[in-house]
DNA sequence: AGCCTTTCATTAGGACACGAATGAAAAAAG
DNA sequence: CTTTTTTCATTCGTGTCCTAATGAAAGGCT
């Protein structure tokens, strides 16, 4: 019972706890294996290449957005990268402590706050963004070409359905 | 500037600014629309699964792997849902506070902590997983069989992969 | 003109996330 | 048997993340 857990072991364990319940198994190894993946990715890009420049997970998002689009405003950001407006006010504070992002005031609508880059801010995406991609190129690395283009379409129809299904409930 | 930003728009910025940075674009995009869907179905999930029954994303990861073992070490857990110890420890807290789970010292070795759930939350499980799996089945379904399959090996190899170069380098 | 509603960004409060430091307990080494 | 060394879980500090509340500004309406 306290041994380590193998994957048979956790696979027949499952299967019993869930008789009975009619469960999909196949989506469940789809999304279960997504999180997964998305988890490892993400931990394995943070400790090889972010967490070398100071630079969270999301400060990298935002000023990806920010980088490519020169001069974009809060609200836009917070689309883009997929998070609240809340939790990008605080990203930006770091992000502008550190130096790599200026906020400016928009001269036409005084609620708005318009982002771009500072020369910091730019030559950090110029030397983090090729080590990120060759880092990319690691993780997907075992699959085919074709392959990786059709893990993107279901990836990218897996979004948009939880789009779609959320938008249906609003 | 300021419009809003189109697929076509924002393809044609990213190019230009990639422009000389012999960047691999496939293995970019896979990435990409590996966060984009995790991302997107994880909020998903949470607003029309998680969140009426108060519970966190992560509070329910965890919950799932005590669930199927009845009883496990908390490092166990840790390994098996992907995070820290130190994050786990206030999860745990949480779960606990809310009369899911309780931690009992072991006989053997003091210094273990083992988990097990409560009745309620026995009882939480057995109503929210159907639930989750029925979201899972919506989250997955514009997708054929055969590519539920292949996406899901797909991730699996990414997830191995992000491993394998995680513990190469330590 | 003056209110009403909407639209902004930010703050407040709680939970989650990490690495590093802590202290207890077990195992290894002598 | 005593002294390291390792292995645990937890706490601490900082940053990220959400919803709800706040306050400022803009646009609509009479």
């Amino acid at each position: 019972m306290t041994a380590a857990h193998t994957l048979e072991e956790t696979e027949r364990q499952v299967s019993t706890l869930l008789k009975g319940m009619n469960i999909d198994f196949k989506a469940m190894g789809v999304v279960s294996n997504l999180f997964r993946a998305a988890n490892s990715a993400r931990n394995h890009l943070e400790r090889e290449v972010l967490s070398r420049h100071g630079l969270s997970w999301t400060g990298f998002v935002v000023l990806w957005v920010v980088w490519v689009w020169e001069s974009i405003e809060t609200r836009e950001i917070a689309e883009e990268v997929g998070t609240s407006k809340a939790t990008l006010s605080g990203v930006l504070k770091t992000l502008e402590r550190d130096g790599l992002v200026i906020k400016k005031q928009s001269k036409t609508d005084r609620r708005l706050v318009l982002v771009s880059m500072t020369k910091d801010g730019k030559k950090m995406m110029k030397k983090i963004f090729p080590e990120f991609n060759q880092h990319e190129v690691l993780l997907t690395s075992s699959l085919k070409l074709s392959t990786q283009e059709a893990t993107a379409d279901a990836l990218r129809s897996i979004t948009l359905n939880s789009q779609k299904v959320r938008s249906k409930k609003l």
